[in-house]
RNA sequence: GCUGACGUAGCUCAAUGGUAGAGCAGGCGAUUCGUAAUCGCCAGGUUGGGGGUUCAAAUCCCCCCGUCAGCUCCA
């Protein structure tokens, strides 16, 4: 702990000297803030006039000079009125409002480096430049003062250090890396889906390669939720305003929801959300308390506004489908109901490769629904479910939303990045508004308790977790084609196609390339679709009923019988062996 | 939405006010080949869209659309 303390004190010490060589290079600028952050540190600057990408090499130069200066750090303590006529003397407007906001009584103090620049600082601070580690600027990019956007826009440069050369390049190349694995990219290059300009921003096309993904996805989603005991259903992807008015959106949720289409006279939105639906399903008949708990369960898309500048790829879109259920249960089975929605999810992610995982229950907001003690009690439960999961998790304090409290659980990929895509929330609302009832046990009716959940999050975020995961080298179950039969020359091809024809009869994704190219063409060419078996076929081959396998990794296993490597590829192909088996 | 950068062939990129070009991908032909790119030919563009400046615009100016890095917000 000690050592990340150390590394953010440098990171922060960095972040001066970046302000000071940038306040040498541009005079004129006005500071913002300049905090270390997970992998580095930014400075927020209001430039005279704007700079660009190709400032920072400038920076960085002035910037090592300034460390090779070694000047120390020194604190020094000012009273109120010593700081805001320092800063208001040197025009720092952002600085003067952070000392008027600063409470009464906190110490404040500056720290100037050398005798030659000074920041507002509570530090600390290492003792002098020269200890500020290799580092390196990286992006610039815009940030609203005290990221409030009713308030300027500043630049923001950020950067990384570390304490040694060989951490900063270990760092920049898991930079690279997670450039190689981006969705995008890899979305385009393996053919699995595009966004058309045409179409619209964040609308989703799923190429067949992507599709054959997502169901098999879908496919073994549903199985896994019909065994925990969930009923599917399908609902319209438009409703009408009474729906949504009943059900709050439009008060609470209108500026996500697309402008509503009129037909005879009625008008129409596109849903964001799903459970309005399932209410109704819930609402066809009486319900007992014998019926509960009623897990309702469906592959729902829905279509949300978010503004363009929030748009990513497959993991911020307007249009999404997410595997998205209602629970309807007792007061008392709520504790057993989101145990096991939690170990499901578990089980769910494990089978996608996905282990490791952040919990954040988010706790009462000041606007809420609900009577308190309810809250409490659901926010209880969420903690036992996280506990007994074996679940490490953080309170977001009032981070809830105004319906419930929720536990949302964020996956870590093969680089260590965290996704959000699991969330599970009580709602104390949409019961109330739609006048949820079911009888008890004593004849009279009650209110059920409502938990809607989505493990996977959306098909296009988890399609593009997964994406970035495996770097587009998808485990055995879930690649698109799993297999390609590669004839040396034309005369093998008809063996090829057998070959195939016995593959696919055993229920395995194998295609031929029969094209008249040299066998290394072709591998190359499956090689960069990243297709995990090769299955090279030859005179040797045809003579002796077998295939030359060669994997992904390179690895070449030599002939095989036709038999055997199905059987292989069959064991491979299981959802839960893929990550162990698929190396 | 905001700030900045950007938008040229399916993809990656040239062409800095004077005739839009290359590699890969694609089509055709030749080659029949043993584990990451065989050779040749052909085709491919209203330079994101619209307007303006100019004898002349991919290039300069304005508006719109979209993309990227973030901010704000979220599955």
């Amino acid at each position: 702990m000690a050592e990340l303390d150390d590394l953010a004190r440098m990171r922060h010490s960095a972040a001066h000297v970046m302000a000071q060589a940038v306040q040498e290079l541009y005079p004129g600028t006005r500071l913002g803030i300049g905090p270390a952050i997970e992998d580095g540190f930014y400075y927020d600057f209001a430039f005279p006039q704007p700079i660009t990408p190709e400032d920072l090499p400038r920076i960085e130069q002035r910037m090592a000079e300034i460390v090779r200066a070694r000047a120390p750090f020194v604190r020094e303590v000012l009273s109120r009125e010593e700081a805001l006529a320092l800063f208001g003397d040197k025009d720092e407007a952002f600085k003067v409002e952070l000392i008027h906001d600063l409470p009464t009584g906190e110490e404040i103090s500056i720290y100037r480096t050398g005798d030659q620049w000074l920041d507002l600082c509570r530090g600390p601070h290492v003792g002098d430049t020269g200890r500020v580690g290799p580092f390196r600027l990286l992006t610039i990019a815009g940030a609203y003062w005290r990221g409030d956007e009713h308030r300027p826009m500043l630049q923001r440069i950020y950067g990384t250090a570390f304490a040694t050369r060989a951490e900063l390049e270990t760092h920049l190349k898991r930079l690279e890396e997670a450039q190689r694995r981006d969705h995008r990219r890899l979305g385009r290059e393996l053919d699995l889906f595009s966004v058309a300009e045409q179409v619209g921003p964040g609308l989703i096309l799923w190429h067949p390669k992507g599709a054959r993904v997502r169901t098999i996805v879908e496919d073994y989603w549903r199985t896994v939720h019909d065994d925990a005991g969930y009923q599917l259903v399908y609902t319209p992807h438009v409703g009408r305003a009474e729906l949504w008015r009943t059900s709050g959106h439009l008060d609470f949720y209108r500026d996500s929801m697309y402008a509503p289409m009129e037909i005879e006279g009625q008008e129409y939105y596109a849903k964001p959300m799903n459970c309005p639906f399932h209410i109704q399903i819930y609402r066809a008949h009486l319900r007992s308390y014998r019926d509960l708990p009623i897990r309702l369960g469906e592959l729902g898309t829905v279509y949300r506004y978010e503004r363009t500048g929030v748009l990513h790829g497959l993991l911020r879109v307007r249009g999404f489908t997410q595997d998205d259920s209602h629970l309807f249960c007792r007061p008392d089975q709520v504790e057993q109901e989101i145990v096991g929605v939690v170990n499901l999810t578990i089980r769910l992610l494990g089978a996608f490769g996905f282990n490791e995982f952040d919990a954040y229950i988010s706790t009462r907001p000041e606007k809420f629904v609900g009577d308190a003690a309810m809250w409490e009690q659901a926010t209880e439960v969420l903690k036992i479910a996280a506990r007994q999961a074996g679940l490490r998790y953080q309170i977001e304090e009032g981070g809830g939303a105004f319906y419930g409290p929720k536990i949302d659980l964020k996956i870590r990929d093969a680089l260590g990045r965290a996704w959000q895509c699991t969330t599970v929330q009580f709602d104390f609302n949409l019961p109330e508004r739609f006048h949820l009832e079911y009888i008890g046990e004593d004849g009279q009716p009650h209110r059920p308790v409502m938990i809607h959940r989505a493990l996977l999050g959306s098909m296009e975020r988890f399609f593009g977790v997964l994406i970035e995961h495996y770097g587009g080298a998808f485990p055995v179950w879930l690649a698109p084609v799993q297999a390609v039969v590669l004839p040396i020359a034309d005369r093998h091809a008809p063996y090829a196609e057998q070959v195939a024809r016995q593959l696919r009869a055993a229920g395995l994704r194998a295609e031929v390339d029969a094209r008249g190219e040299r066998i290394g063409y072709k591998i190359r060419e499956a090689q960069v679709q990243k297709v995990p078996y090769m299955l090279v076929v030859g005179d040797q081959e045809v003579a002796g009923g077998t295939v030359a396998v060669r994997l992904r990794s390179g690895e070449n296993l030599g002939p095989r019988p036709v038999a055997d490597v199905t059987t292989m590829m069959m064991a491979a192909a299981r959802p839960m062996a893929a990550a162990a088996l698929d190396k």
